[in-house]
RNA sequence: GCCGACGUGGCUCAGCUGGUAGAGCAGCUCACUCGUAAUGAGCAGGUCACCGGUUCAAGUCCGGUCGUCGGCUCCA
């Protein structure tokens, strides 16, 4: 038998992984829940036959976790087959951070249930069941749970290719499962269940909805402990409600989806497309802005009447039909269009910060991240064929530049050909290589999603990781030949003949509403410097330095520092409350000792008390911290 | 849109099996003039999301609508 460090070791013909693990040693015996055989995962009591190299999987790797949660699952299940009988199961995998599994219930489940199937669960662990695998033939599991009106797992083996199938059984439940699992049910040791929710059989919306309970487990206690309060921490970054008591931005019952920038929130959008517009300067790019509402005639011809319809409102104008746009692309070409272009022009680089709507399920709005209408920072790129690899190249640059600014990690994506594209197979083929190159040459690695792509190109797309490990869709890079057809783009080559342009359409942040909602998680609300809405609050100790305390605030203003006063008449220890409380960075605390020396005592928001400087020095400092856009604690 | 839960003053939440609403914080007024995370006292503030029904009586029960939350689905 060959180990992972390439050690060989021999065994008797049919030891089984367990014996394996305990030849080892006792501390290994016991942490291994299975093993894994070139390439296949097996259960604890497998018979090694032949020369084999053998990974022995414990709880605490990637796969022992999998293993581990789903044998929580099946616990689940069985607790909830024991409460409610008449349940019929679905599926119930390990997930990332846990396990689910879905039920199809007649009364429906609600979260006060989850109570009572964790104490059943924990009734089930202490009976010790063993959990062993059987084997059957696909026609007599299909009878067995015909017998047994699963109609769920029947629809799953008929879908099946191999000959059997396997079951795992623990006490009296038994359900389909490839495995493997833990031994016994014992095993489990810190588990709980988190929510309730709906979810479609096979994620379709078409098939019936079932229950789906979401759990997490963990061989530690410890370690479950340290998850929930992780899920807390988060709860507490929550952009919703950091949003609210910071007052960035509000939802309005009357207008669901449509979200309200308020002052302190401008302030952070405001910033964000400053830095946006010096740097596409820098790129080469122009801006423009182009209308919201656009006629009829120009969405059919885009290809958006017909295959982007369900998503977009309208409204009638002297009776003729006009559409609110829902992409800025169509507007951006019309500017294009408007007169010849010479190839020596190209690449033709057009900014707009765009607002679009698009109407999105009732079920999906969530807070700023998912919305119904958004800026784009969006930019159209018309150029020749032979410059597709290198612009490509320098969006990727681009995008690089500005994730790594706010300290994200990110990765990358790229979509191919949709069920609904229009444009060739070949033109698809084309600029799906086209994207694959530049990318690859830039030596990034990338997951391929098939079928992803958007109507008219595929595209790359930029995932950002935020403070939760969540990853956010942001940048998105698409190739696109089949506008310029559409809409008849030329541009005159060396040649003196028309050529057709091909076009990129490209955001960076994405939608700047998401963005800051990102940042918003990302940063607990404690933006750096040159973000904060506010950057420096003035605190006189008492009101005679009041006077004192408007002279330096006047100096900060005039040196372009976001700054406020606190010249309302509390104590000290309450205004640098509050201040804390709204994460403001600076807190410039003034008293007579301060007003004497022309000095500010600085509080940073995380470090404390800074001491005393000269108002000049601060300025200077603050100053600096902004215009490096620095991501520091300050 | 679908499944489930929820919807009480600006915010966070009480309000038992139906008997015409309560707290803390915030706000306002007054006193205190204060050195790094809450000074004290007083005042004001709610058609209990909306519409309809049951009842002598509805925040509380029933139905519908809207919205929010957790998911599914979709996506920036």
């Amino acid at each position: 038998m060959t180990f992972p460090d390439g050690s060989v070791r021999e065994y008797p013909k049919g030891v089984t992984i367990f014996d394996v693990a305990k030849s080892i040693g006792p501390r290994l015996a016991k942490a291994t829940v299975a093993g894994r055989i070139s390439d296949h995962l097996v259960d604890l009591d497998y018979p090694i036959d032949g020369d084999v190299s053998l990974i022995l999987v414990t709880e605490d790797s990637e796969d022992g976790f999998e293993i581990y949660r789903h044998t929580a699952a099946h616990i689940m299940a069985q607790a909830v087959k024991r409460l409610k009988p008449d349940v019929k199961l679905a599926i119930g995998p390990a997930i990332e951070d846990g396990f689910y599994y879905d039920f199809d219930i007649e009364e429906g489940l609600s979260s006060s249930d989850l109570t009572d199937i964790e104490a059943e669960m924990a009734n089930i662990i202490n009976e010790d069941l063993p959990i062993e695998r059987v084997e059957m033939t696909k026609d007599d599991a299909i009878k067995f749970f015909e017998d047994m009106g699963e109609d769920y797992k029947v629809e799953l083996i008929n879908g099946f290719l191999d000959k059997n199938v396997s079951f795992y059984r623990q006490g009296e439940f038994i359900d389909l499962c490839r495995g493997p699992h833990l031994q016994s049910t014992k095993r489990l040791k810190a588990f709980k269940l988190l929510n309730v929710a709906g979810a479609y059989w096979r994620g379709d919306s078409k098939r019936p909805m079932l229950q789906r309970i979401y759990g997490t487990a963990f061989p530690k206690k410890a370690e479950l402990d340290a998850y929930l309060n992780m899920l807390e921490e988060a709860a507490k970054r929550d952009h919703r409600v950091i949003g609210r008591s910071l007052d960035l931005f509000s939802i309005q019952e009357e207008g669901p989806g449509f979200p309200f920038f308020h002052p302190r929130g401008m302030v952070i959008r405001n910033e964000l497309e400053a830095f946006w517009r010096a740097e596409h300067i820098k790129e080469g790019y122009q801006e423009i802005k182009t209308p919201i509402i656009l006629n009829r005639g120009l969405w059919e011809n885009s290809g958006h009447w017909e295959k982007y319809r369900e998503n977009m409102y309208f409204t009638v104008i002297d009776e003729e039909d006009y559409a609110i746009k829902p992409m800025n692309c169509p507007g951006a070409i019309l500017l294009y269009k408007r007169k010849l272009h010479s190839y020596r022009e190209l690449p033709i680089r057009i900014g707009e910060l765009g607002l679009v709507h698009r109407h999105e399920l009732s079920g999906t709005l969530h807070g700023l991240m998912r919305v119904r209408c958004f800026t784009q920072d969006d930019a159209h790129i018309f150029m020749t064929p032979s410059q597709i690899k290198s612009e490509i190249q320098k969006v990727i640059d681009l995008v690089d530049r500005f994730y790594n600014i706010f300290g994200f990690e990110y990765h990358v994506e790229l979509s191919t050909r949709p069920e609904n594209a229009i444009g060739s197979y070949e033109v698809w083929e084309q600029a799906t290589t086209a994207l694959k190159e530049a990318v690859e040459e830039k030596g990034m690695d990338y997951i391929i999603n098939e079928g992803d792509g958007a109507f008219y190109g595929p595209k790359l797309d930029f995932h950002l990781k935020d403070c939760i490990g969540r990853t956010w869709q942001c940048g998105t890079i698409q190739l696109d030949f089949i506008m310029p057809e559409r809409f008849d783009l030329s541009y005159i080559g060396d040649d003196g003949e028309k050529h057709r342009p091909v076009m990129i359409h490209r955001v960076i942040f994405g939608s700047i509403e998401r963005f800051v909602a990102i940042l918003t998680e990302h940063f607990a609300g404690a933006f750096p410097l040159w973000l904060a809405p506010v950057q420096a609050r003035i605190i006189p100790v008492s009101a005679v330095n009041a006077d004192y305390a408007k002279d330096v605030e006047r100096r900060l203003a005039n040196a372009g520092i976001r700054v406020e006063s606190d010249l309302r008449n509390e104590k000290l220890g309450y205004k640098v409350r509050e201040a804390q409380l709204e994460k403001v960075p600076y807190m410039l605390v003034v008293g007579d000792k301060e007003a004497e020396s022309d000095e500010v005592s600085i509080r940073g928001r995380a470090k404390g008390d800074l001491g005393r400087v000269t108002v000049e020095q601060f300025i200077e400092n603050a100053l600096e911290e902004i215009q490096q856009k620095a991501v520091i604690t300050c």
